[in-house]
DNA sequence: ACACACATGTAATTGGTTACATGATTTC
DNA sequence: GAAATCATGTAACCAATTACATGTGTGT
């Protein structure tokens, strides 16, 4: 079992929408699992030869084939097999690494209302993507909720949802919890 | 401005905890902000002999030198204000891949059952994760909260429950919502 | 004597980003 | 004719993990 995970998103991709070429599965990607997953042309089309190569996706063309400079796969029979078999496997948690809390945790050694700042600035990251979220789901109920994929499309999103919500009640929580004691040692405007 | 993040976890640290050595450095990290962010030694090590050749830490001794098969560090006035520098730098959001949402979407090409099954698994490594931060916190108020450093860490503590609590309510309702209309087309139990 | 934790490191590999290079096609 | 987007790729680099190698000190 391979731990390049560029491969399955493709095959993953194929399996969904065939005939597509690495420009278009990059955007696929992109409109689809984008919040939660980045692919880049330097890891796609890479992969895609070798995947070609291992014969898990063929070059394919579709029936309206629009234009002629551009390589489309589909997925294989072997490579359907392939994206079953890593979709059996329990998924490894990922790296843990949040440079956003890292700097939070050192905020003791950070120029006055630099932590602040930070949270400020992740409230508002979050306020936008929980609106493009809920814009996404919204859509997607109008126009893709008849897709056999879609109930699982909906849960990534209900998940992304739920996380930001919750981010957004520590950040006012946080904020507050700042604006206590740790900055008065160095504001110190009332005392006296 | 470096984007080798070990760089500035060991300057953090160091600042919190002077005279350490890479082993004692990757336990503290391990013990404080190991639950969002892991150090290896093969990033460790070098890393140390990189920023002492820059002047940014200096072999140091503690006063009750312990063992002496190991080399303890301390952060220089230099590297504080590397530090410093690079905290007042807004955070860059972590690369967005979460394989467990990627099994999920995919989860129409996956054998019956699977998706169930990773969902339970997300939930019970949460359930466990979430005591886990639960414990630390209490043990946390009990030892260490006269700490300067204390709210800084509690908060991001907090952050974590919080972010955990909605991925277990998140968990319930995705069961929920799968037992319902997808896995009925293959398993299919009670019509006829 | 043995096991375990302490302690430091290197080499190989990989997964991935970024920047660069190039050209075709469509649209205004 | 210019600009934007479509389209495919390569090279350089880097951060990081993993596995390996090696030795010391402590407790039983």
């Amino acid at each position: 079992m391979e731990r390049n995970q560029t491969a399955y998103v493709i095959l993953g991709i194929l399996a969904i929408h065939p005939h597509q070429s690495g420009y278009e599965i990059r955007k696929t990607i992109q409109q689809s699992v984008g919040f939660f997953w980045g692919e880049s042309y330097g890891q796609i089309y890479p992969t895609l030869k070798r995947l070609a190569a291992e014969g898990l996706i063929a070059p394919s063309r579709s029936a309206a084939a629009p234009r002629p400079n551009r390589q489309q796969y589909s997925i294989t029979p072997a490579g359907q097999a392939r994206l079953k078999e890593w979709l059996a496997v329990p998924a490894r948690d990922n790296p843990p690494r949040d440079e956003f809390l890292l700097k939070l945790f050192f905020g003791l050694d950070a120029p006055p209302g630099v932590s602040e700042a930070h949270i400020r600035r992740f409230q508002q990251n979050n306020r936008r993507m929980l609106a493009t979220l809920q814009e996404l789901e919204r859509l997607g109920r109008e126009r893709s909720s008849h897709y056999p994929g879609f109930p699982f499309w909906i849960l990534t999103l209900q998940y992304g949802v739920g996380q930001l919500k919750a981010a957004l009640e520590w950040s006012d929580a946080a904020l507050a919890a700042l604006s206590g004691s740790p900055s008065q040692q160095l504001t110190d405007g009332d005392a006296q």
